[in-house]
DNA sequence: TTGACATATCGCTATATAGTTATACATCTA
DNA sequence: TAGATGTATAACTATATAGCGATATGTCAA
């Protein structure tokens, strides 16, 4: 009659996927990362310089983004553009610093 | 005029502590006991039972939620029920499952 | 071609932490 | 009291990974 109000229990896979995705907003990192293309496009090197990270570490942790779908990619020439694919993870992020006050 | 649709700048301690939230919610074992007790609060003893681990390994990532705010503990006689503070972690984790199909 | 630049990857070190076992601490009951 | 039960913590091992320097790969321009 009434549809339950939570999902009946998560299975073994689904709470793994939910917690790698959660892993990979664990990072600060990754989070300035995510910030520096939220709202446009940018290049593996326009990133570095945002972050102030190094570009081998940024490279990685673009992979690890790309990955999970989060990022997508899309090469110009020499240049490579990571710009932000999943929107969600705004929602994400703008629903815990609202709880961080 | 317009006020800015995202945040101006995430600060270094906004980054961390946003990521440090995230990094909570990245591991399956702990949202395995965040399921556990999603409906109401149980004893330590019975999320060990629920969640099949060690009884002092959930005691550590119940003391770590806890610690966090996402768990409120409140003891009576021998038994201390740990139960769900901070809804707001059922809303993720959902969002997040509905982005994983 | 060669050299300059952009990006990815490799090998490494350092660090964080999940899980384990054993033990300490707390609370009840007999 | 003493013993049983519930919870927390300490010490440890194993593993994952962030970040680094060096290098490989790819793409341009001269």
């Amino acid at each position: 009659m009434s549809k339950p109000k939570s999902p009946p229990r998560l299975s073994e896979a689904e709470l793994s996927h939910l917690a790698a995705r959660f892993k990979l907003l664990g990072e600060a990192m990754r989070l300035r990362i995510l910030e520096s293309v939220c709202h446009e496009s940018h290049t593996v090197s326009e990133i570095v310089e945002m972050t102030g990270s190094t570009q081998a570490n940024v490279s990685k942790h673009l992979a690890l983004l790309a990955n999970a779908n989060i990022l997508e990619r899309h090469k110009e020439g020499q240049f490579v553009y990571y710009g932000l694919k999943d929107k969600l993870v705004l929602q994400l992020c703008a629903l815990v610093r609202t709880q961080l006050q």
